[in-house]
Formats: C-alpha cells, structure tokens, sequence
DNA sequence: GTGTATAATGAAACCGGTTTAATTAAACCG
DNA sequence: CGGTTTAATTAAACCGGTTTCATTATACAC
C-alpha cells in the first residue's frame, strides 16, 4: 500500500553511477559529461523520481519557502493585499505559507517562531505594526522581513511600505470641508487595540489636524471608535445620527464602515448625499459598486511589491532597505456632496 | 552577522548528555529522568533553542504541512471557503501553504507535484473538480485529499465535500416560476472552461430542468454564458435586457454577477424589482448588503469542515471517505417579486 | 614516454534532527 | 550474594539529499 518512494541512490544504482553525480545530473552541474546526464536523466524520467524536498532543504538550508503573516483576513482590504502577494509569487519557485493572526497570543507566537532559517526564506506581515517588545525580535531575525501596510521607526533595517493615512485623513477632511462641511463625524476602530492597528488612528489624527487647521472646533461626540465591521459601525453612526446637532458628513476610516454608515443613513430615512455626505477609505469592490466617494489605497499593488522587495533581497542580502509611502487619490462618486 | 544556528548537538554538549537525550528530553518521552530532563530543559531554555524543523521533517517524515490549492483567488466565494479553511487550521499545529492557480498550466504542475508526502501531509482542494485525466493523479497520491466544492465520481477515496448546485438551480428557478415568471434568463459561467469549473454548468442545468418541468420553453436568448466577473455579467445583462422581448426575471449562476445584472438595470432605467427580478448564488456579504435575492451557501463551514475531515484522516488513516453534500438555503430579499 | 593540467566520477562527510540497538547502572528477587 | 529485570543513557544508524575532497581517466605539452 505505502509504496516506498525513491530515493536518489535508487536512481544512483539503476544508473549505474554514484548518487553524487545523480545530484549533479539532476541540478546541472557542468562537473557532469552529456553522456552520463543523459543516462541519469533518462532512468529518472522512467522511474518519475523528484527529489525529496525536505532534503534538500537541510542539504541547502534553504527551505525555498516564504511566509505571510495576516491579521485575521476577514477585512477585504487586508485580502486585496494577500491577493498581490500570491499572485506575484505565484511566477516563482517559493512556496507561500500562511500565517492568520486572530489574537495577541497567536502574533507573539508568529513574530518569534516563523522568521527564522529553518523554516523560511522570508517573512512579508501585512497591516500588523510591531510594538516596540516586538522591534528586537524583527530586527534579530535571520531572514529579511518586509512590512506591508505596517511601520515602526526604529526598524531601518527592514523593507516597509506604507501609506501616509494621516495625510490621507487630512486630504478626506479636508475635501468635505471645502465641500463647505463644518459638522464632520468620524467612525473608526479602536486607537487602543491589542493588534496595534495604526491606520484608523492615523487617519483620525489626520482628521483633526484638518480641523484643525480650518478653525473647525474638535466635537468629541462627532468621533466614534467602534469594533471593525460593519454593523458595529452602522449601530455608532445610528447614534451620531440621531444627535440633536447630527453632522451633515461622515468620514469612516474604511470602506466597510462606510458600508455601515450607509446603511444606518438608509434605516433613519437620512437621504445620502443630499442630507448626508459619506467618505470611506481603501477603494475595495463594494466601493465602486455603491458609488461610494472613498480614499484609494493601492492595495494589490502594495502585496506586489512587498513581494518584490523580498525576492529582491534574497537574491542580493546587501539590497538597500527601503521605505516606500505609496500614493492615495480620491475617487469622488456619488456619496458627496455639500451640505444641505 | 551570520550567527550560526546552535543545534541539538550544542545542548547536548552543555547539558553533558547525548543528542538523543536532549531530543528525547524535548520530545517528553518517558525514557528520561526528571532530573536530567530539568538539567536539559534549562540549557534549552538558557540558549533559546528551537529544534530545526526541517531535520525534523526528515527524521520523523512528517511535515506538519497542509497545502491548499485554490483557483485565482478572485472570486469572494472562493476567498470565503479559505478564510474557513485558515481560521480552522489556526488552532492547529499544521502549517498551511497556500497555491494559486491561474491557468492551467500551474494547475497540471500542482496536481502532480503537491500532493507528495515529502512536501505536505495533506491537500485541500477548492473548487476544482478534477477531469479525467487528473484522477488517477490523485487517486495514487501519497498524501490523503479532501476536495471542497469539488467532486469526481471516480475518487471514491477522497473526503468531497460538495453542494447539489443541479439542485440549487432547479430551487432558484421554481422560486421564480412560483412567483409568476415565465420569461427567465440565465447568466453564467462558461459551461465549457479550461478550469473544469462546474457550478455554473450545473446550475445552468437545474434551471432548465425546472423550466421543463414547468412546461415553459428553453428560449437560447435568455441563456448567456460570459467570463466570470462583474463587467462581462452587466454587458450580457446589457444585451438580454434589450430584447424585444426581454425576460421579467434573471438567474445569475454567482452573486459577483448577479450585481452585473443589478448594475444593467440600473443603467437601462429597468426597476429591480418591479420590472425584473434578480436572484444571485452564494450570499456573499455584498448580496446582503445590497439587499440580493440569492441562494445561500454554506462557503465558510465548507472550508472549515474540509480540515476536519482532512485533521481527522490525519490522525486515522482508515477513516473512511465521506462525500457531503451540503445544504443550500434560498434567502429572500428586496430584488425578487411578481412579474409586472 | 613522462609529466602535468583538466574533466569526470566516486567516496565520504555533512545538514540536524530522531530512533533503534547496545550498554551501563540500579533495583529486585529468591 | 549472584542472577535477572528494569530504567536510563549513549553510540550509532538513519532520513535523503548536497558538496567537498580524493581519485581516476583522458588530453595535452614537451
């Protein structure tokens, strides 16, 4: 039943030569005469040998494998990056294995255990900021390591691409103030979570920079943080709404919180955009499909070239780190609109 | 810079002990003293050692790898089945690679290089049925298979896991012919795809069952066949709706096309509901956000009951084959009613 | 014809664990 | 107290490749 595989020195013996120069054959080296590959290669093709990964791996100590480490892929903006980084790996010989955080026990277990030589190449994280405990860990580790969507100062030995979300924030706020808003809501996630998330913050601090700077008076009760997803979003901007002095535009801090915006506008009979102008943030699908104005992200294109930096790097460790804020643009759709 | 690895031989040594010791001593094997165990752990613990897992993939032949092979991750439906997937391995000591496929050249290469026991322990398969030519591929795989969405009468050795979409389909259409419809359009996947992807097909096929049943005549106007996708949809919802005379209901074979069709009436000036009806597939989030007749699927439990059976097998070799047919369920929402 | 560089191959070490077989030490028993 | 289990440990083989080093065969030069 359990048919023994075979081995390299199978192929050695029915060859008649030393399972060194199988190796040879197969990897072609030039240290192998024509003659003999062809006689390897031909006793290869018939018995269909391929050679044991594992193997060659502790023979190489490569392991030709990479790792992504994915904040509980539930939001479609983190799956849209995942979707560049898979896409782009898939042209090349590494394997990807994926890695899903669902609570701060999982991410300490990930960031120490999964960056290392014997069991990957490379490490992307996608949209999870490491803490400060958790610089040492990233910046000790012996393979290169590449933040997307994720930053931290101190870590200038890594690739990093990023988005500026607090000059995003500001240019959202700003455009609805030049729409002539005054009353301006925000709906975001928690400042303070356990994932240090950074974007909704960030994009909140960019909010009240804009503000700011127009002379606009900060109203605590115009900011909501609520648990990511939409109907946690829809039950806060319920409330925003039914205010005796209910903002006349809201800014959520993505698009799915916009969704739920959207939908509690819809429930209070709250007409969008004539009595209610809605922004979100990423530009995922359902964005477009609704019309929603929203800030977009280059979320693909984010996962690609996190791949490309890492596979850059593996070729050549001496690869410059670099620290990339990609562009934002606002995509102005049928959600906007000045004030009545 | 290149801090070399310490290995089990570097704790030994310490410790005063042997390799197999240490292992054994990690491993809890009950052939150790407590007091040498303690005098070992506390050298692990000291140098914060971490056994090498690629030598001890190849010591004990196992991988602790799980791979899942999925087509081009596009489809929401397909990315809901993974997130199941991923979310049920997380609690698992099972690491999870992930391939995509995106043209059927990588889908020959992965059907035959991944299921082999040097590189996995087992293989997830995600709404790719195999064709014929594939099946003994998988029938003498090393490595135990279990297909999700996916099925081929031949491999009564693998776990399936699959829907009745045959079924689905006849429902989806007797719902609208009991509503009153006679004039019923299809718009779906192409039948014939290089990918051997079946669901529409086999909803397309239920949908004239039910139509025979009913006495109503096949018109071949109202059936389309376009590229997946939200774009192709709404083009041949486009034209169907200009026909002279135009069906009062549509069936799309997915919801990502069935908003295509919603974005077509929308462009024509043709009411949802009062002038045609739309019923979409899978309920995926956008279906209930956009308030999407559709047929329910159970997407994520699918995945996540593909890694039970899959962990199950893993752990019980001789655990038969199951083949589960899960059930659908017709969620009702604001874009069906009677025909005009 | 001898010496030497070159090409091709084989033998053996190695990667870093696990596991089996052999060995030693302690415990038990009549 | 000698003989036999039993427990704990070590030594060595093994997993299946790659790679270094030594060796042989061939070509080439003088």
């Amino acid at each position: 039943m359990v048919k023994k595989a075979i081995t390299i020195r199978d192929i050695a013996r029915m060859a008649g030569v030393s399972p060194g120069t199988v190796s040879r054959a197969i990897n072609s080296s030039p240290l192998v005469s024509l003659e003999t590959r062809q006689k390897v290669m031909q006793v290869v093709k018939a018995l269909n040998y391929v050679p044991n990964r594992v193997a060659q791996r502790l023979a190489t100590g490569k392991t030709l494998t990479l790792a992504v480490i994915v904040p509980f892929f539930t939001a479609p903006s983190v799956t849209e990056r995942l979707k560049g980084v898979v896409s782009t790996l898939a042209r090349s010989r590494y394997d990807l294995i994926i890695h899903n955080i669902e609570d701060p026990q999982q991410r300490a277990d990930c960031f120490r255990t999964i960056p290392r030589r014997d069991r990957v190449d490379g490490v992307l994280v996608i949209s999870i900021s490491p803490t400060d405990e958790e610089v040492p860990l990233l910046a000790e580790a012996s393979v290169p390591i590449v933040l997307i969507d994720a930053h931290h100062p101190a870590l200038t030995m890594l690739h990093q691409i990023t988005v500026d979300d607090v000059a995003g924030g500001r240019a959202v706020t700003e455009y609805l103030i030049g729409l002539g808003h005054t009353r301006i809501g925000f709906v975001g996630d928690p400042a303070d979570n356990p994932f240090n998330f950074t974007s909704s913050r960030d994009r909140a601090c960019g909010y009240r920079q804009a503000l700011e700077a127009a002379g606009i008076p900060y109203r605590p009760e115009y900011y909501v943080e609520t648990p990511h997803g939409r109907q946690p979003a829809r039950e806060s901007a319920k409330r925003m709404l039914a205010l005796p002095d209910r903002p006349t535009a809201i800014f959520a801090a993505s698009d799915v919180q916009a969704v739920g915006v959207l939908e509690a506008a819809r429930e209070l009979g709250v007409r969008v955009p004539q009595d209610l102008s809605v922004v979100g943030y990423d530009d995922v699908e359902i964005a477009e499909i609704l019309g929603l104005t929203t800030m977009r992200q280059m979320l693909f294109h984010s996962g690609q070239r996190g791949v490309e930096l890492l596979l850059k790097t593996l070729e050549n460790p001496e690869t410059e780190p670099e620290y990339e804020v990609l562009p934002t643009e606002l995509v102005i759709r049928d959600t906007t609109s000045p004030p009545p």
